[in-house]
RNA sequence: GUGGGUAUAGUUCAGAUGGUUAGAAUGCCAGAUUGUGGCUCUGGAGGUCGUGGGUUCAAAUCCCAUUACCCACC
C-alpha cells in the first residue's frame, strides 16, 4: 500500500474549494486543514497532550532551527522527530528557504545554494538543495518541503524571475537527492507578485510530479487582495488530484479565503504568536484581552467556544496572567485561539459538504469573524 | 537631644557651574503581529520638583524656616 495518496471527497459546487483526505504513515488527516506551527519541535506553550485534546491532525516543525540547534543529526539518533519530541501524529518540516532569507542578515544567493550566518553565534553555514534533504530525512517529517527562495515583497520582475527560475532547478535537485518513500516531498510555486510567473511556476512545478504541491512566497506583505488575485491566477494551473498547501497563511478570513480559491493546507505561526502577547481570535473578532475591559469581565474568552481555556477560565483571570506574566496566559490563549482556528477549518468542512461555504463566509463577516 | 543625609512621574532614580516645553527605566493605557530570531515592537497619558518664605530678569538648582524619613552619636 501507497504510504501516501490524497483523495478528493468533493469538489465545491459553488467555489474552487474542495474536500479531501490526505493519508500519511503517521495518520490521515482531512483537508482543508490548518496546521500549528512547531518551528522547534514544540508548538510554543502547548504540550503534545495539549495539541491532541485540541485535535490537531498534523503539526509543522522547521529545517533551519532545527538543524543549527540541536542539530539533524542529533535528532536522528533520538529517533527521528516523531519520538524525538513525542509526537504520534503526522509532521511536515518547512525547508528553512524562509528562514535563510527572513533570519540570515548576510546570506549570498549562488547557484549551488544560500550561504549564510546563524543567528545564534554567527556561524557561517551553505544550505543546497542536497543538504536539505539530508537534513529533512535525518529529521523523518511524514512532509518534507524543498528548498525554494523566496524573494522578498515588493521584488521587481527581473528579480522575481530568477528567483522563481532558481527554485525550480533546485526543485529538481530535491526530488533527485530525495531518497526513501516514507517521507512526502512537496514542491513549492514561486513567481512573487506577478501573475505570468505564478502561472509558469505552478506548471513548471506541476510537471515535476511532486506528491503535493505548496504556494510560497505570499502573505509576506502584501494586501490581501493581491494575495488573492495571485491565488486565482495560478490555481487552475495547480495539479487538482494533489493537495495545495498554501504556506504561511493565515488568519481565519484568509483562511476561508484561500480553500475558496482552491487550498487545501495551511499553517500560520500567528495563532501562538500573538496568543503569546494577550491577543485572542474569537467568533466575533479579535480580543485584546490585555486591555482594561476585561479586567472584571468574568465571562469566557469567546461564549461559543467550547475548548479548555473557554470551558474553565475567566477573561478576568486571563487578563491577571497577561499583566503578570505568567506563563499560563501564553498556554491557554495558544490553546484557544489554536483550537477556534482547527474548529473554523471544521466549520468549512462541514460547508463544502452541504454546499454552503459562500454563506458561511457571509455568516463569518457579519458576525465580525473575519476581523 | 546633637550632628549629618535624603525628599523630582504610581515606583526606582538622572538632572556640573541658576537659563526654552524637567528626563530615563519600570509601571499604567492603547495599537501592531500571517512558511516564528518565544516572552517583541510602536505609540500615548502621567510631575504645583516635600511644604512655606526669601534672593534673582530667571530657582528642581542658591539662602532661611518647617515637615517626613534614614544614619551616627548622646
Amino acid at each position: 500500500m501507497q504510504p501516501f495518496s490524497f483523495e478528493v471527497i468533493k469538489t465545491c459546487a459553488q467555489t474552487g474549494a474542495r474536500l479531501g483526505v490526505l493519508h500519511t504513515p503517521h495518520g490521515d488527516i482531512e483537508t482543508p486543514c490548518y496546521m500549528p506551527v512547531g518551528t522547534r519541535a514544540t508548538v510554543k506553550a502547548m504540550s503534545p497532550r495539549d495539541l491532541l485534546d485540541v485535535d490537531a491532525p498534523i503539526i509543522l516543525s522547521n529545517t533551519y532551527h532545527l538543524y543549527l540547534r540541536p542539530g539533524h543529526e542529533l535528532v536522528r539518533e533520538a529517533g527521528g522527530l516523531h519520538s524525538f519530541m513525542a509526537w504520534p501524529r503526522p509532521i511536515l518540516t518547512d525547508s528553512g528557504g524562509f528562514q535563510v532569507f527572513s533570519l540570515g542578515d548576510t546570506n549570498r544567493v549562488y547557484e549551488d545554494g544560500v550561504e549564510f550566518r546563524s543567528h545564534i553565534d554567527g556561524g557561517k553555514h551553505l544550505f543546497t538543495p542536497e543538504k536539505v534533504m539530508q537534513i529533512e530525512q535525518a529529521l523523518g517529517a511524514d512532509i518534507a518541503m524543498c528548498f525554494d527562495e523566496c524573494a522578498p515583497y515588493p521584488s521587481d520582475e527581473p528579480y522575481t524571475k530568477a528567483a522563481m527560475l532558481r527554485t525550480h532547478r533546485w526543485a529538481k535537485r530535491c526530488q533527485q537527492a530525495h531518497t526513501g518513500h516514507d517521507q512526502a516531498l512537496f514542491g513549492i510555486v514561486q513567481g512573487g507578485m506577478y501573475a505570468s510567473l505564478r502561472i509558469e511556476s505552478a506548471k513548471a512545478i506541476a510537471d515535476m510530479d511532486f506528491i503535493g504541491n505548496a504556494i510560497g512566497g505570499l502573505s509576506v506583505g502584501e494586501p490581501k487582495g493581491m494575495m488573492y488575485d495571485m491565488l486565482e491566477a495560478m490555481m487552475p494551473f495547480m495539479p487538482p488530484g494533489k493537495p495545495r498547501y498554501l504556506m504561511g497563511v493565515g488568519s481565519p478570513d484568509c483562511l476561508i479565503e484561500g480553500v475558496i480559491r482552491g487550498a487545501d493546507m495551511f499553517d500560520c505561526v500567528l495563532q501562538t504568536r500573538i496568543a503569546r502577547n494577550g491577543l485572542a481570535l474569537t467568533h466575533f473578532g479579535r480580543r485584546m484581552l490585555r486591555n482594561k475591559e476585561f479586567a472584571r469581565d468574568f465571562s469566557p474568552i469567546d461564549e461559543n467556544c467550547a475548548c479548555y481555556a473557554c470551558k474553565n477560565f475567566t477573561r478576568a483571570y486571563i487578563r491577571h496572567l497577561i499583566k503578570a506574566k505568567e506563563i499560563l496566559a501564553a498556554q491557554l490563549l495558544s490553546i484557544h485561539n489554536i483550537y477556534y482556528t482547527l474548529h473554523c477549518m471544521k466549520e468549512i468542512r462541514e460547508a463544502i459538504k452541504e454546499d454552503r461555504l459562500l454563506r458561511l463566509r457571509g455568516e463569518w463577516a457579519a458576525r465580525g469573524g473575519m476581523d
